[in-house]
DNA sequence: CATTATACTGTGTTTCACACAGTATGTCAA
DNA sequence: TTGACATACTGTGTGAAACACAGTATAATG
């Protein structure tokens, strides 16, 4: 691994741990995966679908979201909302956020 | 996996991703790993000593740390700084850190 | 009618964190 | 003085998860 590579990585690692968040906080607004992928990435935070879909699955999996099949559009979607115990976990897990954006504001002042 | 073990994921994935770049900026002073995991600690950062050494190993062998096994004390300890390499990939990630935390405050405003 | 965008599923592979265990020295109080 | 606790690091196994890659299929656009 080079240099680059490893810094690289360093990126990857701190996007890695924000796509949940995002992805949580989004999905207060019922979306399917292809849209939320397009949203995300408006917003700056490239996901590829690799990610994207098994991260969402693995969430409904965890009964942080709940999904339904529908076609819409003439298209078959897999449409993805914020469960109950999602909703109820945003706060404290936006709060959480917070605590380690300013925790790292004072590491990076040093 | 239970509900709330799902949430403690979610905060752990958030922390994980932020070890890292904490780390790096911290061993812009030299550190051996425990002074550097209480360092930490007193961030409000708890890392466990299974994933920081490893972390540092890891780090060093990319060539973002270096390394020297010293006594001092009384008592062997290996000191880490980071590398000439680590030092110049810093401000860059420490400016797309500011990046995530700027797309994050919109996404979760929403 | 061909290409691109849309939209999702599935299968390795590899990278890590994390749990756990092990080693060893220094300090401090009972 | 001895037992507990803090210090300080190494190593192994396991499981979770991203990522690369491949595959399927429909709609839109030129």
């Amino acid at each position: 691994m080079t240099n680059s590579d490893a810094i690289e990585n360093v990126i990857l690692e701190l996007r890695r741990g924000v796509i949940v968040l995002a992805a949580l906080s989004l999905l207060d607004e019922e979306q399917y995966g292809y849209s939320l992928m397009k949203r995300l990435s408006e917003c700056g935070l490239e996901v590829e679908q690799g990610t994207l879909y098994p991260l969402l699955r693995r969430l409904e999996g965890q009964g942080l979201l709940a999904s339904s099949w529908r076609i819409e559009e003439g298209r078959p979607r897999r449409y993805y909302v914020i469960s109950q115990a999602g909703r109820e976990a945003l706060p404290g897990l936006k709060a959480e956020w917070g605590g380690i954006v300013g925790m790292m504001g004072k590491v990076l002042s040093k």
